[in-house]
DNA sequence: ATACCCTTCAC
DNA sequence: TGAAGGGTA
């Protein structure tokens, strides 16, 4: 019987530019893509409709039938994924298994107990480097340390990135029928449907069918500090998360088109180089200092931040618009995550598991980055005694509550609340309270 | 090579 | 405040 090897897709729904995909097609083996809908996943997921995996299911169904047109066979898969590969292994004549590297906490505990089985049925496990251009220990300090401040890591980036590094992985012309195989049809099984995973169909949010316009990338850098215009910013966030752009091809146009946009993205291997360094900080506070902070926790204010009744105009928009489309934009994400940690003095993580519930470009590295920094728990953080003021912000990005009157058409009137907290008291509130933990802990 | 001090700067 | 880098012992 004929040995063949799997690509399992998990954050890479794409067939272009993909390392580990490449390198399956590459080998003597015939390949057979599969991906697996997590049930330890799954089962987390807060609503039965969810548009991340209205998402994922189109993606598959679009990887499925590329992979048929081919002349291969698609296997998608519900269940554990140990226990799924592991029945794969006991029914095809597997020899090897090819993956790109995950670099979350949940993932590379996964995937290390993925090896340890595969390898005791003689399988080899293969992983790739296909998600980020600069992974784990390869960019350090001077003197050899985790770099914790952007612009160190971000100048030694660039003097490290070289134009080969962002060139893509193998061609669409690998994808044929030679380097496929095509199973039985009684070996192959039905692919799972939304239905018969127990979820419902939700299309609120379109991204972007490939890279975006030239002129928005060009605009990056002014157009993000204006949520006002729609589709104004690049959009790609979505793209990255699920892996249909490739990072590569991604910093290759902003490379050439606009380096801010550039910096935005070496953020995302930043965060992701941070998480996997200290996958602790998935939960708790990097700084020592900053893991007794007696957060105020009250759950009908965080009930009003969730439905966006705040009685801050920026803060109730951005969230309104969240929990209408599972996105957005970053200048106001940032405001609606400082008022929460800072004026509702609301412990970050709530704010971090709400916006896992919500954003369908939600990536833990990066969202618990980001709510460090904002937070002033993190490896690199904002001060943590620096609060935002939710007017300015709205005075700076929506000065003719443009943005505000699209999610709150009630701003305004007197059918909008007062603000839940007074700015100044908040900040002091929270400033003496997480200056006094830090005297405490230290 | 390594440890420690001093200066600069943090996005 | 604390990280990174450069200098010096």
């Amino acid at each position: 019987m004929m040995k063949i090897c799997l690509f399992w897709h998990r954050r890479d729904l794409r067939l272009h530019d993909n390392a580990g995909l490449a390198a399956a097609l590459a080998s003597e083996l015939p390949v057979v893509p599969l991906f697996i809908y997590d049930q330890d996943i799954l089962d987390y997921l807060p609503a039965k409709a969810d548009a991340r995996l209205t998402y994922i299911v189109d993606e598959v169904e679009r990887l499925a039938q590329a992979t048929e047109a081919a002349g291969g066979t698609f296997l998608a898969r519900f269940g554990k994924p140990v226990e799924v590969l592991e029945a794969l292994v006991e029914e095809l004549e597997i020899a090897a298994v090819h993956t790109n590297e995950d670099y979350e906490p949940y993932a590379t505990k996964r995937d290390a107990a993925v090896g340890q089985m595969l390898r005791q049925h003689g399988v080899d496990f293969l992983l790739y480097k296909d998600q980020v251009v600069f992974a784990k220990d390869e960019i350090l300090t001077k003197s050899g340390t985790v770099p914790k401040v952007f612009g160190a890591y971000h100048k030694s980036f660039l003097a490290k990135l070289t134009d080969d590094l962002l060139l893509p992985y193998g061609s669409r012309e690998a994808f044929r029928a030679e380097n496929l195989h095509r199973l039985a049809p009684a070996k192959t099984g039905s692919r799972p449907t939304l239905a018969s995973l127990g979820f419902e169909r939700l299309e609120q949010y379109v991204p972007i069918a490939d890279l975006p316009a030239e002129e928005v990338v060009r605009n990056y850098h002014n157009t993000r500090n204006t949520p006002a215009l729609q589709n104004g910013t690049a959009r790609i966030s979505v793209q990255l998360r699920f892996g249909t752009l490739s990072v590569r091809q991604v910093m290759r146009q902003a490379k050439a088109l606009n380096p801010k946009l550039l910096a935005e993205i070496i953020w995302r291997d930043f965060f992701m180089m941070l998480l996997w360094h200290y996958p602790i900080t998935a939960t708790e506070a990097y700084d020592p200092k900053m893991r007794q902070v007696p957060y105020r926790n009250n759950e009908a204010e965080f009930q009003a931040w969730c439905e966006g009744r705040t009685g801050y105009p920026l803060v109730d928009a951005g969230m309104r618009e969240l929990n209408a489309t599972g996105y957005l934009p970053n200048r106001v994400r940032m405001t609606v995550a400082g008022f929460l940690v800072k004026h509702l003095f609301i412990d970050w993580r709530w704010g971090e598991q709400y916006f896992a519930d919500k954003l369908l470009d939600y990536e833990l590295a990066n969202n618990v980055g980001n709510w460090q920094w904002m937070a002033g728990t993190g490896a690199i953080s904002a001060p943590w005694f620096r609060v935002y003021s939710p007017e300015n912000q709205l005075a700076q990005v929506d000065p003719e509550l443009k943005y505000v009157k699209r999610w709150v058409p009630e701003v305004g009137t007197r059918d909008y609340p007062a603000p839940i907290v007074e700015h100044k008291f908040a900040r002091d509130r929270a400033v003496e309270a997480i200056r006094a933990a830090r005297i405490a802990a230290s």
